[in-house]
DNA sequence: TACTATACATAGTATATCTATGTATATGCG
DNA sequence: CGCATATACATAGATATACTATGTATAGTA
């Protein structure tokens, strides 16, 4: 199923923040993850990806660093800051406290 | 807590659609019910809804008529369409999908 | 009578994500 | 070995949605 892009707006830096919550990663590297996990509800674009990664660096909710993999690539990986940690679980609520906002406008009388 | 506005968009027609499913309203009206429903989680804007009630009559999802009030006062009711109802259901199944992958990106591994 | 709440309406603004495009490197295959 | 494809990062411009601000008018209340 393909959901209108809208939908999503407002929520992608919880997806960034969560994945980046347990284990450091590159961009790329991201955009998987949030396919995996979603079983492909979504697929992020790089696009959408890269400029949210630059802004949050300059917030100081992410830290970016260049490593090297093993294949001898270098890439651009991402950690979350103790600022970002903070941001993540605040995000977290607020996602609560809207989809259950929305999930009794519309059971309601249903 | 007020919700980051980007959250809420595109979820905004299935608030609307949802008020409508079981009762006539008019437009002041449904801000109220979507106000109390979430218990004021949202707070829709009038320059938010009436554009969207104009454009889902152009498009099938309502129809709307004008009618007096006890107070003698003329309001602009809207009721839903079978199109309107397709709609609704689409839109439910959507914020489920929406809503499940979201929650599966942000809880693996938490 | 004046103020407030109700009721509908529209123009302009802000912002997030997508599309499109570009560059460069690693890998797999014929 | 050469070429196509996947990986990887990046940015400019387009699109869509809801908000802010503003305006008009009526009903109820102090």
């Amino acid at each position: 199923m393909r959901i209108n892009k809208e939908l999503t707006k407002g929520s992608t830096a919880l997806l960034i923040l969560s994945v980046l919550s347990k284990q450091e990663m590159y961009g790329y590297q991201m955009i998987g993850e949030i396919n995996r996990r979603s079983e492909n509800v979504f697929s992020m674009k790089e696009g959408t990806l890269y400029p949210i990664l630059h802004a949050m660096v300059a917030e100081g909710l992410l830290e970016s660093y260049d490593a090297q993999s093993e294949t001898g690539r270098e890439r651009k990986y991402y950690r979350i800051t103790a600022a970002g940690n903070l941001q993540l679980n605040a995000r977290r609520e607020e996602w609560q406290v809207f989809t259950g906002a929305v999930n009794r406008v519309i059971s309601e009388g249903m």
